[in-house]
DNA sequence: TAAGGTCGAATCGTATCCAATTTAATGCCG
DNA sequence: CGGCATTAAATTGGATACGATTCGACCTTA
């Protein structure tokens, strides 16, 4: 029971200013989880078993679940459960083609309207990205990273966008969790400063190359050949290997 | 219980050729009802009402509002009920901007790579659109118009784009219920041909410059300004005159 | 008469219960 | 000894029940 984290006083760093339901506080535990890598692809999700973890009945983490697979982060099969999502090769390409195309289209918008403190934010932004990388924790950079993106994309006009891209930063979380090689970083801290120094120029051209530069040099950096993760067989024995 | 209609012979031009499930079914009738404007903006949608219908319990009919909520058809209000979406002028325009940026990028990859089969699938739409606009069927031509376009990202390499135009999509189609103004069609079928000419020449940047021209006629043939719509004690009263 | 409060009906949120399906295990047979 | 059918446990899908919240009507009162 309370063996694990004490649902109750959730994670002390997201004080509750607004209402912050029973489901919530189990649909971000699991996506947390899921890109600090506590839950590799394809880890079951029994509903029992998380409704006896957060002291709640199944129909609450049926919810959470519904959401997270509306995020595709977790696949739900009919009859056969949820499990966290194991997003194939060419969905990453997929998802980090549109993540070129949405936040370099963003910045059009957002680059020449930026005031002094939205560039302060950004700046913030990368110090912490800056400090995850000196931690050399694999997670907090994930995090650090995709909080960057998305703090950047917050200053866009258009909430549409905004609101796809906050899934696709979701989604490539897990696909670095699962594809990332285990040399490379999860995304150079150092084109997060670059690209603040163009932006902060106000040159939106430099800006959206700049962009488009750093989410390949991402995409190049993971392990998207078909050798061993397209192989289901080696992730199976790789999980009984980890006595998952 | 029975004495509305039978939920089993409901769509009958929607034989289930593959397995439909009842939340699927509910779903889909509510969003075709959404975009013929059977159900216009702000209607309440009733767990229990709509469990009396199609002779299901609550649990299902939520799943199916669930849905609807992820795909910003229908906005859920916590202890308040589910209703349909109201999308404010400036999520109109977001929409707008958001369906010009990704339709003009899939064509980029779809236009030079496009086989004679498909050519006649985008042929055939565009006559369904034409018939459609013979009948003078608002409706259908909002139908005829979003399958369109569906059909043309249908054929695009990306799927997760694809997902999110497919939802841009139905939003447009409450959009255009919502915001039309009286005098003027949907989508002008002649744009649609104008542009599968276009696509024809495997002209990319043309297809392009079409797309966008199509879809910011679109955005201008509706009233987006602020009177009526943009102001809640109008629509309140109009509501109370409806008496909805 | 209008403003405010109280009560009741309706509706939503969640827990619990039962049926249906899947999954794993055991035993049987070739 | 290996493959297959039968059976039992576990898990999911859906229905029902009950407490909580909201909305509306009626009543009271200044």
């Amino acid at each position: 029971m309370s063996d694990h984290v004490t649902p109750q006083t959730l994670p002390s760093d997201k004080p509750n200013t607004m209402q912050s339901t029973v489901d919530d506080v189990i649909r971000r535990d699991i996506a947390d989880a899921i890109f600090d890598q506590r839950m590799p692809p394809g880890t079951k999700l029994s509903e029992a078993r998380l409704g006896d973890l957060y002291d709640v009945s199944r129909t609450v983490v049926r919810k959470a679940l519904f959401r997270l697979a509306s995020d595709k982060l977790v696949d739900l099969r009919p009859n056969r459960g949820a499990i966290v999502a194991r997003p194939t090769i060419a969905e990453a390409r997929q998802v980090f083609e549109a993540r070129r195309l949405i936040e370099s289209a963003m910045l059009e918008h957002s680059v020449p309207n930026m005031t002094a403190d939205q560039h302060g934010v950004l700046h913030d932004l990368v110090a912490a990205d800056s400090a995850a990388h000196d931690s050399h924790d694999r997670q907090r950079m994930i995090r650090a990273s995709g909080d960057f993106h998305r703090g950047l994309a917050a200053m866009s006009s258009n909430q549409v966008l905004c609101g796809f891209l906050d899934q696709l930063i979701g989604r490539t979380s897990l696909i670095i969790a699962m594809y990332q090689s285990h040399t490379s970083a999860a995304c150079s801290h150092h084109a997060h400063d670059e690209l603040l120094k163009v932006i902060e120029q106000a040159d939106v051209a430099g800006a959206q190359r700049a962009m488009r530069r750093h989410l390949h040099e991402c995409e190049d950096q993971l392990q998207l050949t078909d050798t061993q993760h397209a192989n289901p067989l080696a992730q199976m024995l790789d999980a009984s290997h980890g006595r998952n």
